[in-house]
RNA sequence: GCGUCAUUGGUGAAGUGGUUAACACGCUAGUUUGUGGCACUAGUAUGCGUGAGUUCGAUUCUCACAUGGCGCC
């Protein structure tokens, strides 16, 4: 089946909604954070490590498994939820947002039929169009798949934008008509940029298509946070109350609050997996950089208000010499937390949409992270 | 004791009679938003074993001393 959104609560001072996403592999409720786990793997994490988190949907990505190790081999390993020994719902991107920072020459790579670009792997030459990208998915067999649409850089000119976004529908269309698995929703994309009206259009010729839920595309490329959020409101507007809206991308935690009150309800993105990787972690009072001196020997935990597994155990000081030392286990536990510090922020602000205190969650969540002690 | 070769930052080292002593690692700090995982950016020796001399000028040349390696007695 398809999923199915239930919007139960709006929340009173904002946009926010609560509501509940029937997938094949579970109930959630959003909004939701969801970690990317690009080569069907959330780097460093088990699906065990996972599901402690209370993470629902993880994203894994058409364009790298159609590389490596190949969409055929997934299928004959039984589909990509039995390859990877994930039974929560998985969400594949369509590669758009690859292909695109791999096309050189925008002018001549992007054409009507599809996108010419170079493998990363090898320097092979690759032709991915929106029939190709859904035929891949499909046999991923993810629970949702994304339209394949152009991702453009920020700031591209009026004209080039409403060119783009005109493609974009008209990728949307090949692809929905290709796309006949009964098993896998699809969603459809906003472009637009930060053009009011082409966000307008792109919204609601997308939305005329009938798809199962809508994402808002083409943020977090370079934009400041106000043009973001105005983006968002261009956007949403003008999608339906009966179906989920995907920020892709967007995984800073003031950004996921100004979403969630602009009526978002996923987002996804690379960042708390990256950050951990690099050493940094979130807290209430500040992103911090564990690998900094005066962590050297700070007995106490990452942050003393989180419930996660690290935590819990772990000490700052051990994190540091983990992450110093280039120990991949370092990586593991503040992945685990920035995963974490975002799924309980959703947790929470999910709470404030049925008390109607979102305003206040924000305010105060600003305050200790722009202001915190660990600024 | 004699001869010989060396002595450059936290480490491995390059180098020159003349403005800011290469590079790498490490260290310090920063960046990171639909992931080309372990990257990128910036900073990091007022100093070239010690002392004296030659020279307009020496880390670079000369001498003495110290320390270390090697060879000989």
């Amino acid at each position: 089946m398809k999923i199915k959104y239930e919007l139960i609560k709006k929340e009173n001072n904002t946009n926010a909604r609560y509501g509940i996403l029937k997938t094949n592999h579970g109930e959630y409720e959003l909004p939701m954070f969801m970690p990317v786990g690009t080569q069907a793997t959330v780097k460093t994490l088990s699906p065990e490590e996972i599901k402690d988190m209370k993470c629902g949907i993880i994203l894994s990505n058409t364009y790298h498994l159609w590389l490596r190790p190949g969409e055929d081999l997934v299928k004959k390993a039984g589909g990509l939820h039995k390859f990877m020994n994930y039974d929560g719902p998985i969400l594949t991107d369509s590669g758009g947002f690859q292909v695109f920072s791999l096309a050189k020459n925008k002018k001549k790579d992007i054409t009507e039929e599809g996108v010419h670009f170079k493998s990363h792997l090898d320097g092979k030459r690759l032709f991915l169009t929106p029939e190709l990208s859904i035929e891949i998915q499909n046999k991923l067999d993810s629970d949702i798949a994304m339209s394949f649409d152009e991702c453009p850089p920020y700031p591209v000119t009026y004209e080039y934008m409403k060119n783009s976004v005109d493609r974009t529908l008209r990728w949307a269309e090949r692809g929905k008509k290709v796309h006949n698995n009964e098993n896998q929703s699809l969603f459809g994309i906003v472009q637009g940029g930060e053009y009011e009206d082409l966000r307008k259009y792109s919204a609601e010729k997308t939305v005329e298509m009938d798809f199962d839920g809508y994402s808002i595309g083409g943020t977090s490329v370079g934009e400041s946070k106000d043009t973001m959020y105005k983006m968002i409101d261009y956007a949403v507007k003008y999608l339906p109350k009966d179906k989920p809206r995907y920020l892709m991308g967007v995984g800073d935690p003031i950004d996921l609050i100004e979403g969630v009150i602009r009526g978002i309800d996923m987002f996804d993105c690379v960042l708390p997996t990256r950050l951990a990787r690099h050493g940094n972690a979130f807290t209430r009072l500040g992103r911090i950089n564990i690998k900094n001196l005066k962590y050297k020997e700070d007995f106490t935990c990452i942050d003393e208000h989180c419930d996660c597994y690290t935590c819990k155990n772990y000490t700052k000081a051990y994190v540091r010499h983990l992450i110093t030392s280039d120990e991949s286990f370092g990586a593991r536990l503040l992945s685990i937390h920035n995963i974490r510090f975002l799924v309980k922020m959703m947790e929470e602000m999910r709470e404030c949409i049925k008390n109607d205190t979102l305003l206040e969650y924000k305010n105060k969540f600003i305050k200790e992270y722009q202001n915190g002690k660990n600024n």
